[in-house]
Parts: C-alpha cells; sequence; structure tokens
DNA sequence: AGCCATGCACCG
DNA sequence: CGGTGCATGGCT
C-alpha cells in the first residue's frame, strides 16, 4: 500500500523572505502525519531522520522530521517540521507556490518529486482559450 | 493552525 | 566574520 502526500511550499518554506530556516511546516492531519514515523510524544522535540530517493532513482535526500512541543515543556511550540531542505530546494530551484510530492512505497521506501507551479503564461492561455470560444450553436 | 521571523550556536 | 539552520517566539 503506497502513501503519497504534498505540500506546497509558502514563502518561509522557500527563503524567499528572508527566513533563515530550514525546513517546512507539516500540517497536523491525520492522514499526513500516519505517512511519517510516529514520534515519541512524551520526550521533548523528538525527531527522526529520513531518507528521500529523488525521481531519478539515485539521488538521495536527508531530511530531519521533528515534533517541535516545547508548549508541553514550558514553551509555545506545537507542531511538525521537516528540516533540511535547503539543499533540495536549491538544487531544484522552487520557488512558493510550488509544491513537493512525498511518496512512500510498498517497501517503506520514501521517494520525493517536485511539483513546478503551473506559470502564470501558461495559466492566461488556459484562461484565454476558456474565454474567448464559445460554442455559439450545435450543428443539428 | 499555519506562516513569518530571528537569536544564537556552529562552522567554514 | 558572514552564512546557515535549530529551536523558538510572534503574528494573523
Amino acid at each position: 500500500m503506497t502513501h503519497t502526500i504534498s505540500k506546497v511550499l509558502s514563502a518561509n518554506d522557500t527563503g524567499e523572505n528572508g527566513a533563515h530556516q530550514a525546513g517546512i511546516l507539516i500540517p497536523k492531519d491525520k492522514t499526513i502525519l500516519s505517512f511519517f514515523p510516529a514520534l515519541q510524544k512524551q520526550m521533548k522535540n523528538p525527531r527522526c531522520s529520513l531518507v528521500f530517493t529523488d525521481t531519478d532513482g539515485v539521488t538521495r535526500w536527508k531530511f530531519d522530521f521533528i515534533y517541535y512541543n516545547n508548549k508541553f515543556y514550558g514553551g509555545t511550540r506545537n507542531e511538525y517540521r521537516l528540516t533540511g531542505m535547503t539543499a533540495y530546494i536549491r538544487s531544484m530551484k522552487l520557488e512558493a507556490g510550488d509544491s513537493i510530492e512525498l511518496t512512500k512505497d510498498e517497501n517503506g521506501r520514501l521517494h520525493i518529486t517536485a511539483k513546478r507551479q503551473q506559470s502564470a503564461e501558461e495559466e492566461n492561455g488556459v484562461l484565454k482559450l476558456s474565454t474567448t470560444w464559445k460554442v455559439i450553436r450545435i450543428p443539428l
């Protein structure tokens, strides 16, 4: 049984807003979280190193899945993150709006795919076609 | 809940 | 000493 999830990158994720942060946020959605290994909620900031294989089937990317839960230890955090992704994001030249797809195959192996956002020109092209052309009358 | 932002430690 | 990223706080 494979499991695939995807995330649209925010400006903060890609570093476009100057944030020197190395990871993306993982929503606390059961179907999303179940993709990742369970972390020890009873310890502070538990983490797990994960290796994803790129689409070429050769390149490996190591990310860290971390549960920042210091809210239960006197802090304010209670969120999941996947850190250490800047090398990947840069090599793929990903920008806010682009997305990444994470897949876990039958053998539990992890794969990552970069999904580039449709360009504005392409969107305009589609829009132009759909709004410029109309069916006036259908032949009998 | 999710994105924005940063102090400081670390490292070349 | 400038860049990077962890860990964390802030804002909407």
